[in-house]
DNA sequence: ACCTGAACACCGTTCAAGT
DNA sequence: ACCTGAACACCGTTCAAGT
């Protein structure tokens, strides 16, 4: 692009680094900004330079999210089935939330599919787990349903917040003002507590695991 | 746009006549064969005729989200703490759910402070009973937003399979024949849960808002 | 005020080349 | 095989008009 060299030489590109620019740019900068234009400039290379190595920009896409997953592996640690439980949807939730990139590319995951390699290999531990814990087969399938709906509803809402630190902070803080105690008493009242765990996902998160698991245990304990 | 009249009458358009077909193309077709373009040629109208009543197309999407949730109120019914919260949910669950337009408008929703109105009288709502309940300050608010994650996260869920009735569950069912049982034992075996229940969101949605639930009942039980 | 077409600055992608 | 520019069929939106 600086240089203006009219062709560029023959093997600089490679669908790996393709996807490593195509991530470093959505990790920097929102998804709307994200074009093949632009990875192409930023990759100093004509546009269609990009349509040899993928068909298109869904199966780019499709590339990068396998690539930023490949490398994730469920713990499968000791203890009793709650703590691994726990344990996998909070290392899953870190793989979706550790970077903007995964975020976006997460929200953009329309056909379902996508994702699927992790979904596959969490979804077996995690129906493993429930299984040795005493549920039944629909009981088990129903609670990794809502453990997988759980975690992709959290790490989605990070989506809102990563745009900057604290905007998500004070936008919150702003329109808590806005409302009058007299319709919204009890929103108004716990104002505080609202804006200090907007700032920490993680904490939200983790409680709300905790209830689904403990949800879990009492359906063990009842059962068995 | 068969008649070909050159010029449309003098108020043929309104706000609510726009919105209204917004929602009407949003009900029949994907978000990504929506455009402005579209509309105004559905309308009958040259598309910049919009604009007079939109600032653009993200103001346009904001009135048609709070129009589709202008006439939700939160139910406020009788009974125990856990079962209002449970209807409450559940009532949330329906309204982003019932109707194809409202969960595309949903997933396009990226500012965070929009579904902001609904957001609120349910929160409201919510915070009230959990901290009736006995729940304390902080736990009423991470308990809130985890019912918010799970229920925004079910309904979200339900974008991918609202395409076509059963083009979810066979998508499903081929994935899990691509599987090899040695390296997926359980979910193999469980293959005809997972398909019958992907068939049935809501059933899915209620067997993890009872979780939660149970999670917070027992946390009342401990503190009481 | 309300609606218009033309134009601008973008998209993703196809196509027919160049090397 | 690998990379190219030109072109096509789209976007959302600005602008300077028309009525």
């Amino acid at each position: 692009m600086s240089t203006g060299r009219s062709r560029a030489p023959r093997n600089t590109l490679s669908a790996e680094l393709i996807v490593d620019r195509a991530l470093a740019l959505l990790d920097a900068r929102p998804m709307e900004s994200f074009s093949m234009r632009v990875l192409a400039e930023d990759l100093g290379v004509g546009t269609m330079a990009l349509y040899t190595y993928f068909r298109g920009k869904e199966e780019l896409f499709r590339a990068a999210r396998e690539r930023v997953l490949a490398d994730y592996v469920p713990p499968s640690g000791e203890g009793p089935w709650h703590e691994q439980l726990r344990e996998a949807c909070l290392a899953a939730y870190h793989v979706f939330t550790g970077r903007p990139a995964v975020l976006r590319l997460l929200a953009e995951a329309s056909s379902g599919d996508d994702f699927a390699d992790i979904a596959m290999v969490t979804m077996e531990r995690q129906l493993a787990l429930l299984r040795a814990a005493g549920l039944s087969r629909d009981e088990a399938v129903l609670a990794n349903g809502a453990l997988l709906r759980y975690t992709l509803g959290s790490a989605l809402r990070e989506v809102k917040a990563c745009t900057s630190e604290d905007f998500h902070a004070t936008a919150i803080r702003k329109r808590l003002a806005a409302l009058s105690p007299e319709s919204h008493p009890t929103l108004t009242d716990l104002g505080p507590e609202m804006v200090r765990f907007a700032q920490d996902g993680e904490a939200q998160f983790r409680f709300g695991l905790d209830l689904v698991i403990t949800g879990l245990r009492e359906k063990v304990a009842a059962a068995g």
